[in-house]
DNA sequence: ATCATTTATTGACTTTGGTCAACGAAAAGT
DNA sequence: ACTTTTCGTTGACCAAAGTCAATAAATGAT
């Protein structure tokens, strides 16, 4: 839970008040490999922070899982869209390996917007960061090619390499198994 | 001017009082055709409200332009990521129709963050907003074939296909001038 | 440990988009 | 109006990714 508190002091300063009091609202709980954190169809009325585990997130498209993220030890899993606007998801949430999250709910954290000013202001900048790395991946995926993506994520990520089997990995970057592979053997 | 406070209502309901706070640090400016708003090496140090024109935000890759947004009246025109980070921007924000807009600047705006609650929560609103729009796009370059990105378009933005050139088009879909010629020839 | 299933690789072939070049149409400059 | 440049289309060819199928390797279940 201090690995929360040590994520929000890069973004702002909390008193301990506005701390104890958004601790308040953190709820622990684990889910088993394999098990949803949200389904298709079920709206996402919360954000949890990854304490242990990994997790996938993603959709069918013509009978084929399209994966559109991954998400570790220290990251935030949500569907931040289906969060935003209460639509319900498109998208699966699924468990990759044994995890343990802290949930804040949509009305606990929309309180907290209303009682305090920094926690407002703490949304305000993590809503501009996720922007700031959604931007970073359209760019990669407008100006890119499958192999320049790929190594891109060799360079930068390398648990996500050792993590996560290779044909997730492809869908990911949004090419077919066969091509990641090719890829891999070229060079 | 009211287009503005319009858009905001969409959002939340501001007094008048901080919608006279917020109007105060407006600056309208005319831009002609061809000129920039933002070139590469600058920093973003303002946000725009487009009341009249057409702007394209590009970058440079390896001689080649890439753009990767359209800016019309009734849009905002920044180079977010710039404005937010303040690093330099790797973009041109440039004029492709004579553009009257209003600038409110980087400064200011943050100082009404600290002044009124409200213009915080709104700028918490337009980052989750922003989110939105990026996730979306970012979403149809994963799972989508260019083909499909161009109909798309057709379908949804009919005024980004009468008022911009058919090979600007081409880039911001991330394909080449000649392979939208021969998408659109075929049937 | 064995068997069954899933995942990764490889080959042959198809499809789609990129490249280069030519040409005509449209737009801009004089 | 005329010239020059830019833009859009088309053809021939190339490169990269997708498809389908076979097989090998790794993983999981019993």
């Amino acid at each position: 839970m201090q690995q929360i508190r040590s994520y929000f002091s890069k973004l702002i300063k909390l008193t301990d008040q506005e701390w104890a009091d958004y601790a308040d609202c953190l709820v622990k709980e684990r889910y088993p490999k394999k098990s949803f954190l949200l389904e298709e169809g079920g709206s996402c009325d919360f954000i949890a922070f990854v304490e242990e585990g990994v997790f996938r997130f993603y959709h069918e498209v013509e009978g084929e899982e399209m994966i559109t993220a991954f998400f570790f030890s220290g990251d935030f899993v949500t569907n931040y869209r289906s969060f935003l606007t209460g639509a319900p998801s498109e998208h699966y949430i699924q468990v990759l390996q044994d995890a343990t999250i802290y949930k804040i709910s949509k009305k606990d954290l929309h309180d907290l917007y209303d009682k305090h000013r920094s926690i407002e202001r703490l949304g305000r900048l993590i809503a501009e960061n996720l922007y700031l790395m959604v931007a970073k991946r359209l760019d990669a995926f407008h100006s890119s090619s499958p192999e320049e993506r790929y190594y891109d994520l060799v360079n930068r990520n390398s648990k996500l390499l050792q993590e996560i089997p290779q044909y997730m990995i492809a869908s990911y970057l949004g090419i077919k198994p066969e091509t990641l592979s090719r890829i891999r053997a070229r060079k």
